[in-house]
DNA sequence: CATTTGACTTTGA
DNA sequence: TTCAAAGCCAAAT
């Protein structure tokens, strides 16, 4: 089992719903913030039988997956608005209004209450 | 073991 | 501002 995979799987799998993540942001979160496209590659293998909410992952411009993703765009998005997602006029979603903050995530935070905010050292 | 791919991101012109 | 090219990481072949 891909470890790497294992984690993007597990953290795509806590996105709520009505919020999107992006590759860059989820691959940042594994250590790897230059392994988007890794993340997507974990996307294109994701097991169908996981159930990932991959419709919620989107690019940093908001862009959906390609066509043969999800058998149609369209899909993904139809499925992005039920779950109250704003999209743009070009189709793209409002990332930076939906955009899921990982590190806001309950589950992410660590038992002591440390460091929910500031995250993992990254120290510009 | 080396090469290629990929559902991205960022920077340059 | 929009369009184009390079870079990077990890897994698959």
């Amino acid at each position: 089992m891909a470890g790497f995979f294992a984690e993007v799987y597990r953290l795509v799998a806590l996105i709520p719903r009505g919020r999107v993540a992006t590759y860059g942001q989820i691959a940042a979160y594994l250590g790897s913030p230059r392994a988007a496209r890794t993340v997507g590659w974990a996307m294109r293998q994701a097991p169908e039988q996981l159930r990932l909410p991959c419709h919620r992952v989107v690019s940093a411009t908001g862009q959906l997956a390609p066509d043969h993703a999800f058998g149609g765009a369209q899909v993904q998005r139809a499925m992005l608005e039920s779950e109250g997602v704003a999209f743009g006029p070009e189709g793209c979603v409002d990332v930076d209004a939906h955009l899921w903050r990982i590190a806001d995530d309950p589950r992410l935070r660590t038992r002591r209450g440390g460091n929910p905010a500031g995250g993992l050292g990254s120290a510009s």
